[in-house]
DNA sequence: GCATTCACCTAAGACCTATAGGCAAATGCC
DNA sequence: GGCATTTGCCTATAGGTCTTAGGTGAATGC
């Protein structure tokens, strides 16, 4: 008997692949094992359940994006590096989609705790530090870009943006032009 | 032999409250069939197939948020609208999480081009003529709201700040006189 | 050299999607 | 009113996915 050495962290990285090849709506237990040449049941030594898989592809993208904007802040600061910052969400989504939709994944609370998620917001934080926002405000402000990013990265990757003029990346400048003044001047509460 | 009444129309209605009890990504022609007491294959002379139905309650779920918007913006100018605008996505996002992630489905380009997609877009633009935008800016700001307003809601339902304070709804309150702000005093083009 | 563990297997039950073909009630026509 | 057609739902069937239970052979431990 050949073995084909499963291992959770093996059957993760082939599920991630997997994801951006199909999209991770499209993961399935029985296509990762036909990728393995395997029986179906043979992955439930590795993995407890289909969501089980799917949760350990999220963590895996989340880690690798969060990676990916430590080392892109490291020696930036103001607009500089919310561009950096900005075109990791951006970038990871064009190049891996179906990573980015895992990353988008609900975990469960405890799944959520020790995701690297809290480290995204860690980062955001910190690139705040180069604008003049003390809190609530830094918060909201956190709140705000995470909002933009997730939210243009995911309508464009959706085609919501597709059929009109001007391009895309034209708006994307213009977006972090107007979010760089906004945070330079961001307003006071209205009384 | 008691007929059920079904008409491609019940099942999207009953389908779109479906996905807002289970999840759309739950959504299933097994389950709708037991909701009429029915056998699964009966389904299939009124719907082509189970993307057929999630097609046809995303575009559900476009109509009525488009008419809601229509709604809220009649009458309204400046912030005023922007918060109409903005409050209609996220209430209805709250009201009807199934639908609001049926609206995010990706269409095929034919469905999308005959969606209420387009009635957004237009919409957008409408509450945009109360602040001092030309061309192309004011392409870049229907994709900034866009974002915000996606991105925001998806996030937050997402638990995605589920666990900070402040609250969320002073974050979106103060997001909204930021944006506001932003509008107002939109960056010219860096050279 | 035997017991244990490990890695993968077969078998089987429970669902879901989808197609083909059938029967009965409703409808349309004379 | 009687007949043909259409409509609406049915049974049967096939294939795919998830998951658990229990088994076997190869590697490892004493």
């Amino acid at each position: 008997m050949v073995r084909a050495g499963l291992t959770p962290e093996r059957l993760t990285r082939a599920g991630a692949e997997l994801a951006d090849e199909v999209g991770f709506d499209r993961v399935t237990v029985s296509e990762l094992a036909r990728r393995f040449d395997v029986k179906v049941a043979s992955l439930y030594s590795h993995l407890r359940n289909s969501e089980d898989l799917r949760t350990r592809i999220a963590l895996l993208a989340l880690e690798e994006l969060a990676d990916r904007a430590a080392d892109a802040l490291a020696g930036r600061a103001g607009k500089d590096a919310l561009t950096a910052l900005a075109n990791v969400y951006r970038d990871y989504a064009r190049e891996h989609p179906g990573r980015y939709a895992a990353a988008q994944f609900r975990l469960s609370p405890e799944a959520a705790a020790g995701s690297a998620g809290v480290r995204h917001a860690q980062m955001t934080r910190a690139l705040l530090r180069g604008y003049d926002l003390t809190e609530p405000d830094q918060t909201h402000a956190v709140r705000l870009l995470g909002s933009v990013f997730h939210g243009y990265v995911s309508l464009e990757m959706g085609g919501g943006f597709s059929h009109s003029a001007p391009d895309t990346q034209e708006t994307w400048s213009r977006i972090l032009d107007a979010l760089d003044a906004l945070l330079r001047n961001w307003p006071p509460t209205t009384p």
